[in-house]
RNA sequence: GCCGGGAUGGUGGAAUUGGUAGACGCGCCGGACUCAAAAUCCGGUGCCAGCAAUGGCGUGAGGGUUCAAGUCCCUCUCCCGGCACCA
């Protein structure tokens, strides 16, 4: 054995041991309780980043840890292959984005393989494959026959110069982030998954998840955004169509005053007839993104239609605004306005001098409430509403349900936040949608005989639209009914339903005869689940629903996906850019940036290393290629190795911590790996022994034992129950702290080394897998690592005689006292009293109270 | 704007159920070893006062509950993530 750690020497001789045992690659087995543990799915980038290493380390220190508890561990990673930064590259350096991912993948493959991850690699998939997309397409081609699939209309962003739709990322600042012109609002047709049928499962089936963060479980159901209201209808007036509202506070009917519509409402349509000078209106709110953010932070604008609706209560006219905040997509792209009891509607009256008129009176006198200067959103006794004055929230919604039924004008109506999800992208690179357009049968799915659709693979984006749309070979077929000449969609599905299902692929990634085989219900669902908290919402919500859309086909058992969820904190890293003349932003790599800063911290400058010249710091943001600001592990890989890299990284920061990326005291992470190799050499180079069993110990030996015993606990809590794999490290640092301390020299104390070595190697090995097998094989020669298993606690080794016990005089610490077990607690008070400090502070003073915790403190009130 | 989360020494973080604030590591300071350096080992290290024992202060800001608050409640500031076409 060498003396001095060397990583270069021992991590790829494992990494090839291993690749060459297979003894990562798994399969149903029936003699041991299955585990399935997963990452979530990457996109090829090109570069991993540190939060790859964050993530992937997670699974893998939960893989090795489970595969060492006994379990059938299953470990998988591919590749969510298809999306708009191949077709970027594309643009800027010409090269198709095929080619450009399969190279990405082959990269970054390499990288993941240099970190001795316990990945099944023969399970490996890349949703840009034929043999993964045609099973997608399948699935559509069901839910389409189910009806789960429909086709409407959708708004996207249009960008009038490069005539093409653009993502909202693609947004800036309402421009187009290559043309720099002002981006339009356009209405396509695009295919939509009915989402919202699973509304009410996706709600109450939260509950559960109880392997899940309480704050995803939150904001799911904040997302999906249940609520019990009343849908009220307002007639039309002079000949005109009414409308329908959605309200959740129907309590405030009486003090409507205008009703506000957005611009894409038909009455919109009717009302610029009336009126031609709402045009430049009407115009202006069709400029600009669709993105939520955006709209919601835009300034509010309104114009009057000039058309009038009637109250359904008081058959009074109200004035009907076309207001920018109102959204088409969102209910019934009309609100009913409440000035008195809306913020929102408050401030557009205040701009618009629109009338308030106040119905609510708090529950609570509150003089501070001034009517004129703020709205009074919270609900109260109803005032100025007539028949219903004097009621509550409550009896005013029963009376109303009665009186607007009765008048045909109202109904009570549970809505929901949600919408459906529109996955039709006019996008090359993507997962085509099996549909063929005939102009005598309209949209005919394509025959699963006839699927794959294959995706071509030459083509090169330009900026200019999806280059399918020109390309005949794609788009020119027969139809599948009548067989007349019949054009393909063009349009390619949205990612997120790439990644809703790979997971159950990976249970049966061979099959060639259908989506998923038997092997899917022995594998699913996943039992641990570990991703970025930036998917909480979307991606989580998404393969929820589909994971029930295929329960109700018959293809998989059980309702929810993924029964524990680790969401780990992103991996943040400092950004830097220059803005050209045309708004776009060129983005610079920290590690090519020279940041000086003050003494807090905040940056004062930055110069770029290569030129010399100014960058502008813009902020902390998420390690992304967009930005530019990813850390690569390779450097730290090279010169440390991966065992460090990855004991760094779960020691930096418990996994659910947002972590701002800085490798000081990465040096540290190395010199324990190298300080545990010194001790394994030390002890086995004066032979080993077997295991401390039985025998004499001296006190201070014993004490290291209660110690080891201890850590073993605590070390198996942190890792399975509590996932926070910092404190586990550091327990195992004080373990090792204590062993240097005492004395093992004698034939029980060698044996309790050998004790103390072995569980600490196979307590590591998940963390720095490599340099563990090495050392186990020294410390059990002959023996493998990965067929041990993880140690057990010995309980007689936690047995303790005498505890600490803090005395605190009013709230303060005073004292500590040492306690044996046999005392009483009358015992326990005197021997706190006499505690010579704390004799100071109650000198002479009565003692109120005494407040004990058993073991731990005692607190004396004077 | 809306939803979710965060803020603790010079620094990453610990404190698991309301019970010793600062574990463990980094950095820094001092010492040992060395011709010297590196590596390694030993000791110290929240701030203020004190030779020390010890005392006072201290968990983003302000208020509150409690014998006891980093932890619970209220108000606020700043930062991060998401907002349906980045993934």
């Amino acid at each position: 054995m060498q003396e001095i750690y060397n990583h270069s020497q021992i991590e790829k001789k494992c990494q090839t041991k291993w690749r060459e045992s297979k003894v990562f690659e798994v399969k149903e087995s029936d003699d041991k309780p299955k585990m399935y543990c997963m990452p979530m799915l990457p996109y090829p980038s090109g570069k991993l980043h540190m939060g790859h290493v964050r993530n992937y380390t997670i699974t893998d220190v939960l893989a090795r840890f489970y595969k060492l508890k006994g379990y059938n561990v299953l470990h998988t990673i591919g590749w969510d292959a298809f999306g708009l930064p191949a077709e970027n590259a594309a643009m800027k350096s010409k090269v198709a984005p095929a080619a450009w991912t399969y190279q990405n993948i082959e990269n970054m493959k390499a990288q993941l393989e240099n970190m001795g991850l316990s990945f099944d690699w023969s399970r490996e998939i890349a949703t840009c494959k034929p043999d993964y997309y045609h099973w997608q397409q399948w699935l559509f081609v069901q839910l389409y026959k189910n009806g789960v699939i429909y086709r409407k209309n959708g708004i996207v962003n249009w960008d009038p110069v490069d005539q093409t739709v653009l993502a909202n990322e693609q947004v800036i600042d309402g421009k187009g982030w290559r043309s720099g012109a002002t981006v339009e609002k356009k209405e396509i047709p695009m295919y939509y998954f009915a989402i919202t049928k699973y509304a009410e499962e996706l709600l109450s089936d939260l509950d559960k998840l109880d392997g899940w963060p309480e704050q995803v479980r939150l904001m799911q159901k904040n997302w999906i955004g249940k609520s019990r209201g009343m849908e009220v209808t307002f007639a039309g007036c002079d000949g005109y169509d009414g409308l329908t509202v959605f309200t959740t506070r129907p309590d405030t009917l009486m003090g409507v005053t205008y009703v506000a519509i957005s611009a894409e409402h038909p009455l919109a349509d009717a009302a610029l007839k009336l009126k031609p000078e709402l045009a430049d209106f009407i115009h202006e709110c069709k400029m600009g993104g669709v993105s939520e953010a955006e709209l919601a932070t835009q300034e509010k604008k309104g114009a009057f239609s000039g058309l009038y609706v009637t109250h359904p209560l008081t058959n009074e006219k109200v004035p009907v605004w076309i207001a920018n905040y109102v959204l088409m997509n969102y209910g019934t792209g009309a609100v009913m306005a409440v000035p008195s009891h809306d913020e929102r509607d408050f401030e557009f009256a205040t701009k618009y001098d629109l009338p308030k008129k106040v119905v609510i009176k708090p529950a609570k006198a509150d003089d501070s409430y001034q009517p004129d200067i703020t709205a009074y959103t919270d609900s109260g006794t109803l005032i100025n509403s007539g028949k219903y004055d004097g009621m509550s929230f409550d009896q005013v919604f029963a009376e109303l349900e009665k009186d607007l039924t009765t008048k045909n004008a109202g109904q009570v109506k549970i809505n929901y936040r949600l919408r459906d999800w529109g996955i039709s992208r006019q996008r090359y690179w993507g997962c085509p949608i099996p549909i063929i357009h005939c102009e005598h049968c309209g949209d005919v799915p394509v025959p699963e005989e006839n699927l794959p659709v294959i995706l071509p693979e030459d083509l090169i984006p330009d900026g200019s639209g999806n280059p399918l749309n020109k390309d005949k070979r794609f788009t020119d077929t027969s139809c599948p009914k009548c067989g007349a000449a019949a054009r393909r969609e063009t349009d390619t599905m949205d990612t997120f339903v790439d990644s809703s299902w790979y997971f159950l692929r990976y249970t049966c990634p061979d099959s060639h005869s259908a989506m998923l085989d038997e092997r899917v219900n022995y594998w699913a669902p996943v039992d641990q689940y570990v991703g970025g908290i930036e998917h909480a919402i979307l991606h989580l919500l998404y393969a929820r629903f589909f994971y029930k859309a295929l329960r109700d086909l018959g293809l998989v058992a059980g309702d929810e996906p993924f029964k524990n969820l680790l969401t780990q904190g992103m991996v943040l890293a400092e950004t830097f850019y220059r803005q050209n003349p045309n708004g776009s932003k060129d983005w610079f790599s920290p590690l090519d940036v020279e940041v000086s800063k003050d003494g807090k911290g905040n940056v004062i400058s930055a110069i770029y290393k290569a030129d010399g010249k100014e960058v502008i710091y813009g902020g902390i943001e998420k390690m992304s290629k967009s930005k530019n600001n990813g850390i690569d592990p390779d450097e730290i890989i090279a010169k440390y190795g991966a065992d460090t890299a990855r004991l760094f990284v779960m020691f930096a920061s418990p996994p659910e911590q947002t972590l701002d990326w800085s490798d000081t005291g990465i040096a540290g992470s190395n010199r324990f790996i190298s300080k545990v190799w010194r001790m394994v050499y030390e002890h086995v180079n004066t032979g080993v022994v077997p295991r401390y069993t039985a025998g004499e110990l001296s006190t201070e030996q014993k004490k290291l034992r209660t110690q080891l015993h201890q850590t073993i606990q605590k070390i198996t809590n942190d890792i399975e129950v509590r996932k926070q794999f910092n404190t586990a490290i550091a327990a195992v640092m004080e373990l090792l702290n204590a062993y240097a301390k005492t004395d093992l020299s004698d034939v029980s104390g060698r044996a309790l080394a050998q004790e103390t070595l072995e569980a600490v190697v196979i307590m590591l090995s998940p963390i720095t897998p490599h340099v563990c097998d090495v050392l186990w094989s020294l410390l059990v020669p002959e023996s493998e690592l990965l067929n041990q298993s993880w140690p057990i606690v010995d309980a007689a080794a936690l047995e303790v005689d005498e505890a600490e016990v803090i005395v605190q005089v009013n709230g303060k610490l005073r004292g500590k006292i040492m306690v044996a077990k046999s005392l009483s607690k009358v015992e326990i008070e005197e021997l706190a009293k006499q505690n010579p400090n704390v004799q100071k502070f109650i000198d002479g003073q009565a003692i109120k109270k005494m407040v004990v915790v058993p073991g731990k403190l005692i607190n004396i009130v004077v």
